[in-house]
DNA sequence: TTGACATGCAACCAAATGGTTGCATATAAG
DNA sequence: CTTATATGCAACCATTTGGTTGCATGTCAA
């Protein structure tokens, strides 16, 4: 479960795309999030590979269907400890930024 | 300023290392990001202009030097705008999942 | 049992990515 | 002016990435 996998995770489109639809109907079959996708099916399934090696999706099988769950805790994670500590650095930051750009005017 | 490229733009270790940097000391030029690296000095400036293009890193010339500030706007903003969505979604999803898995070993 | 359906696996491909090297340009310093 | 320093630009290269197609496997249903 390592931060880098979630991070290049989250970077294709098609990816964060796919956690959307998983957002709005949780526990959807590999078939059901192919549905109205430009890609093929196979296309999905490595997508859906990278999300579920990341940690990002859970898996559960019924039958011959392969439910799709979310799981939001990784980017819980990746928000708390490292876009965390760069909005705490927020402020502060800009304040550099702002009376550098001051001083340049001098 | 799409939040694609600054997806994108974090998608790299190397990147984020950078952005590490500036966050330990901001205001550091091209040759002090480079300085302990293992790369190459072009291949910093290449990432550099990946920050800069996600608008994640402020240029500043003087002189010859060039300077680099951190701005962790666009990360507060998609932690603010997409992460946030999957936080407040959080709890709900892990209810499913474990309802899901208790309906399972029945 | 047989056929339809849901998914997996593997080979292959084009494009993007991360990196290098060589040379050019502009500014500072002696 | 000459030289060293800081950076930019462009060509090139290997690997990764996102995608395809074809075929195999496993499960449900008639």
């Amino acid at each position: 479960m390592s931060m880098d996998a979630v991070f290049k995770a989250l970077a294709d489109p098609s990816r964060r795309q796919l956690l959307d639809r998983l957002f709005a109907r949780n526990g959807q079959t590999l078939n059901d999030l192919c549905g109205g996708l430009e890609m093929s099916r196979q296309a999905v399934t490595k997508h859906l590979g990278i999300l579920e090696e990341a940690n990002l999706i859970a898996v559960q099988w019924r039958g011959r269907e392969k439910l799709h769950y979310l799981n939001p805790v990784p980017i819980f994670d990746v928000a708390d400890r490292w876009i965390g500590k760069f909005e705490r650095g927020r402020l502060r930051a800009l304040g550099d930024l702002k009376k550098n750009l001051e001083r340049e005017e001098k």
